[in-house]
DNA sequence: TGTTAGTTAGCACGACTTGTTGATTAGCAG
DNA sequence: CTGCTAATCAACAAGTCGTGCTAACTAACA
């Protein structure tokens, strides 16, 4: 993601008016590497700015998707996640916490074996299940 | 997933009762490769069997995923779909038609870097996105 | 300063999945 | 064969996540 600055300005560019809630949420994400949820980020956001709705924090984060500067990632947890990293990385996941990291993956593109002649990938989505260093302590 | 009469076996031993909706799915799922979700196993099974509810689908297709019979596949696309093959392998899905087929990725286990120490990995889900043969040839 | 986009509250819906209840059916052990 | 009990069904509800709509107010920007 683009720093909170080149944002307003590229809201400005687009004609996108470059309002008080829209720069909370810029800051609230500009190196965010916890992947908040929707939910997560506007109780944070109504913190700082008590009255915001859920509806803005919503609506930000489809612009700031749409305009390619967060990443849209599903784990199958119920709620969509949010990641300001768009870099070409994966996911860890912590089934015991939930906790969310990034990951880099050197081998790819990845060769797969199967009944799919002629298909053309595109992306390619890595998630890694598994616990996380502090939930083993906590459970040994 | 076991075949049919194995699972008719495995039911019995733990106490289920083998009942013709029970065995109509299991038939239904073995050896198909269509990914199906809930549903669409639903009017399948509607068709061969008129009466049978979209909760009793629901219910063994949780039976079969907790004693590890069928794959639980969240693909981000709304409902989870259930895959009768439990070998360890990934997923291809169309972003145009959505269709998803099974494929292996031998390169496993794959190595990553980031700020992860100590994480155990359990699992990986890997999914390519893109496109299939036929849209191709389709929008070509 | 005025136009217009953005925000808000409130209500609703839609998709997917699960829970509940109460009546009926039928599997399976004895 | 009989009886216990699980399973099924219909019908309705709820919950989660996300979005659509409206109406009124506010504020960004030209």
């Amino acid at each position: 993601m683009k720093t909170p600055e080149e944002l307003v300005a590229r809201f400005r560019e687009q004609g996108y008016k470059v309002t008080p809630q829209r720069q909370l949420i810029f800051r609230l994400l500009d190196g965010n590497t916890a992947h908040p949820t929707a939910e997560t980020l506007y109780e944070v956001a109504a913190q700082q700015m008590p009255g915001i709705s859920l509806r803005t924090v919503y609506q930000t984060l489809s612009e700031l998707s749409a305009m390619g500067e967060v990443q849209h990632i599903d784990l199958g947890s119920g709620a969509v996640r949010f990641d300001p990293n768009v870099d070409d990385h994966h996911h860890v996941v912590c089934s015991t916490c939930g906790v969310v990291h990034d990951v880099y993956v050197n081998q790819t593109p990845l060769h797969f074996e199967g009944d799919v002649e002629g298909f053309a990938v595109h992306s390619t989505r890595i998630v890694f299940s598994g616990e996380c260093a502090q939930c083993a302590h906590l459970s040994a």
